[in-house]
Formats: C-alpha cells, sequence, structure tokens
DNA sequence: GCGTTTCGTTCGGGTGGGCCGAACGAACGT
DNA sequence: ACGTTCGTTCGGCCCACCCGAACGAAACGC
C-alpha cells in the first residue's frame, strides 16, 4: 500500500518509519498520534507503537496529548559536531569577528554535498534569518559554500554539483560554467562574496578553513543586509578580517 | 536469543536496535560494523542493514571504513531546546552574567526527572569539565538541580526523588530528609549552592528560573573551582548577581 | 444532559521483512 | 603467499511489525 518503491534492498523500513515520525514531529514542533499517521500514511497504531518506543527510549517526551523532540537530540548533535576539529578551533575567533564586523557570522562544514552551519554568532542588531544551527543550504548559493566549493578536491566538487544548480533569487549563480568561473575567482583571492544569491537583501563574505595541509575543513562567514554591507567596508575591510580569521581557526584547528 | 526481557509490550525492536547503534557510535565517536554487532550482541549483517538505513537517511556517515553521526542530529538538537522558552530568554542574559563572575555558566531543564544542560557559556579561565551540551546531572548533586527541586510541585519532586539518591562525592546530600531541609533552606532564600557535591573542587551558585505564574521553567548557576569561589565573594556577592540574572531571564521568558 | 466526534490506546491475526549464519572479496600485516 | 579481519552479499526461517477493528475517555455543540 505505499506509494514509495525508493526502498533500497536490504534496509530497515522500522527504522525510517520512527525517523520520519522524528521529523515530523521536528517540523510541527508537537505532533499528535493520528496527525502522524495521517500525514505519513501509516495506521494510527503503529505510529503509537513507535511513540511508545521513542519515548522510553527518551527521544520524544510528552507534551499533555502529544509528543515533542526530547534533549537526547541536543546530546547527539553536540557529539556529530564535536567530530569537526573546526568547531573548537572557531568558537572563541568567530566571536572577536563578529564583535569586529558587527554582523552575523556563521562556520560552515560539508555533509552529504550539503552545507551544514555548526556554529553561529548573532551580532549586536539582531537580525532574524531562517538558517538556524543545524541548518543545511545549496552550497553554490552562499559564501561559505562557494569558498568550499573553490578550494576542495575537483572529484568532489564535481560529484557535489553533479545535478542541476538550485535558482533561490534572480542573482543566484545557476549556470555551471559562471559558476567554475566564480570559483576560480575566489580561489585566486582567497575569499567569496555573496550578492543576494541566496536570500534577496543579504550579502556576505566567506572564506575557508584550510588545514595545514591545504586540506579543507570548512569554511566561515559574516553576513549582512545591504544597507550596511556595501562600499570599501563590504569589498576590502570586511574580507580582509574575515580572511584574518580564517587563518588564525586553520591554524587552530591544526594544533588541537 | 536476546538476553533482555526487558521489552515493553508492543514496542518496536528494529528502532531500539537502530538507536543502539547510534548511541554506541556516539560513545565511541566512530564505530565499525563487526565492533557494533559485537557490542551490541547483533549479527554484523544486522548492524550492516541497519547502518546502511542510518546513512540513507543521513543521521550517520561514512568516515573511512567506520560510521560517526551526522550533522543531522544537530538540527534535531536546535529543534529540542527551542521549544524551551527559557532557552532564548537566558542567551545574552547568561553571558553578561558569566563575563561579570568570571566563571562558567549554565542552563538547565528538567526532562525525564533528570537535568540537562542546554546552553553553556564559557568564562575567560577556561577550565575544562565533563559538562557538555546535552549532558544530564542528577538533580540532587548541583546548584541547578535543587533550585529546581525546590521549586516545583511536591507532587513532581516526590516522582522524581522516589528512588535512590546517588552519591558522587563524600559531600553529596544522599539522604532524602537531609535534602528536603537543604531545599527549603533554598527556597526561602531564593539561592542554592553546590559545595563539591557532585565534582570535588568545583562549587557553584544556582537559582531558578520563574514563569509570571510562578512555574519553573528551569534553572541556572555559575561554577568554579573551590579556590576562587570562596569568602563573600562566594556566599553573598555571586548568589546576588545570579538571582538577578535569573530574575530578568524569568521576565524574558513570559514575555516571549 | 446526551449524542457526536475525535482523541489515544489495546487487541489479535497474517505476512512481510528483520535477523541470522554462512559464504564471498578485499585489504592489510607478517 | 598466507592468515586474519574487515565490510558486504545472499538465502531462508519465523518472529514481530503492521494493520484494522474495537474500546474508553475526553471535549465539544445543540
Amino acid at each position: 500500500m505505499n506509494t514509495d518503491g525508493n526502498n533500497a534492498a536490504g534496509t530497515i523500513g522500522a527504522t525510517k518509519t520512527s525517523f520520519g515520525i522524528v521529523e515530523h514531529i521536528r517540523d510541527h514542533d508537537a505532533s499528535g498520534v493520528s496527525e502522524i499517521a495521517n500525514d505519513l500514511g501509516i495506521s494510527k497504531s503503529t505510529a503509537h507503537n513507535h511513540l511508545k518506543t521513542l519515548a522510553e527510549l527518551g527521544y520524544v517526551v510528552r507534551q499533555g496529548d502529544e509528543y515533542a523532540l526530547g534533549l537526547k537530540f541536543l546530546d547527539l548533535g553536540d557529539h556529530a559536531r564535536t567530530r569537526h576539529a573546526l568547531y573548537h578551533a572557531s568558537i572563541g575567533e568567530m566571536d572577536d569577528l563578529v564583535e569586529a564586523v558587527g554582523e552575523r557570522g556563521q562556520v560552515m562544514v560539508e555533509e552529504n554535498g550539503r552545507g551544514v552551519y555548526i556554529y553561529q554568532v548573532k551580532s549586536e542588531q539582531g537580525l532574524q534569518t531562517d538558517s538556524h544551527i543545524g541548518t543545511t543550504v545549496d552550497l553554490h548559493t552562499t559564501s561559505v559554500g562557494k569558498s568550499y566549493l573553490a578550494f576542495c578536491d575537483e572529484e568532489r566538487r564535481n560529484e557535489i554539483l553533479d545535478g542541476e544548480l538550485t535558482r533561490l533569487t534572480t542573482k543566484t549563480i545557476d549556470d555551471r560554467d559562471a559558476l567554475e568561473a566564480e570559483l576560480a575567482t575566489i580561489r585566486e583571492r582567497g575569499y567569496a562574496f555573496n550578492d543576494e544569491e541566496r536570500i534577496t537583501g543579504m550579502r556576505a563574505v566567506g572564506a575557508p578553513i584550510l588545514s595545514d595541509d591545504e586540506t579543507i575543513l570548512g569554511s566561515i562567514s559574516v553576513s549582512g543586509p545591504t544597507t550596511r554591507m556595501k562600499g570599501e567596508w563590504y569589498h576590502t575591510e570586511v574580507p580582509e578580517m574575515v580572511t584574518q580569521a580564517a587563518r588564525v581557526i586553520g591554524i587552530r584547528a591544526t594544533y588541537s
């Protein structure tokens, strides 16, 4: 009765269902049994059994008559990012960078062909956007992502850029050749701009974090509205500060 | 062939196995198929199938010939704590508090009878301890936990303190009556001390975060070594600052 | 106050798939 | 070149996952 057919052989259906439920709860903040059963196309009793199991394990908690995500995921998430040397190396330095620039800063690593923010520092002028810790983004639409693409292996880059380049704004670079040209420029000067390529009205400056053996660990950026990110400040001073911070973080990451 | 027997009726075994694998990876940073199969008492092929499924979902990633936790957990963990109004309310204020006191600060909420740190601010004098984001602690062994116990419903307190009170140091309050007396004191003066009750050589000052309708949302604390946490500073000045911060956070949490 | 709806939960029964053991292939290290 | 150990694949058995139906509780409207 499943409409799928996308079952790779030798995979566990129950696990997929459990995580499907978890993700449903994540996307709705909290969910009830019937709602989940309807949305996922499973029976109420099945949804109930999964939730009972997840609750017993501590991964979901009851909130009145609904279920919410348990804080055990916080522990898992922390372990996941602690693996990355870049995380420890960037913490203090990013705070300094954000203070100096006065705009939001973020640290990104690549996973499964997408960029994941593992650390984020808010600036004084708190500007709400949709990016949180753990948010994933298309690499070609951000300054952090382009920094990464510019400095990773060509082989890996081809794997990542294999498919269609999604277009998020009118300025998104969705042509592969144009993107390669942009990456060459970034590779040459050592940092990347983002001029409203992901969100209209937002600009950013990013730079790669390189280990001492030239392998790329991830990248960092600061981002703010076009009203403040402009002129000499945006084109030379901020890039100077970002690349300097990236150098320091790279060094700290290699000696950890 | 399972040695357990602890299967509550109507729960999904495959889900338990999958999360068992995830937790094994967490505890070992990275694990291989055979290692997991041995430690969990399952066959290699079963472990393989679970890992294949988890990898397909993006919750584990291959690292050479081992598996590590994927950053998808970071997203889930962030959503789990974002549910708590206390998290947003405490961010800026805790940083200020830590700067003023000069010692590490943490924010705790209760889940399943244990305390979970959802935010932590390191101080200048970086002191390494074993507590991270997502760490769980016994409530009766910390200043945050005792603050919570002192101000939550009596009914809830009885549920939580039902079992044995684990003893972590010679100073841990492991007697129920003594603990109740301590809680009464805390309730009266509005804040809690921790004098080497969890880790020898560490002291802390904690205070509850109360919503305007007197319900408790969690608690905060600052903690440092006994060499610095002493005298008038520890006994009156720090408590003053902690309770003041707690008041502000409580107000911010109710109007969010 | 009573019908109505919708919630979460429990209960069996059927069968699909999860689990295992054995075999295979590759990568080391000696 | 050998032995060991890794990850992976392949069949088959039988258990447990999934479902549908029935139950109990709570919240609604008339």
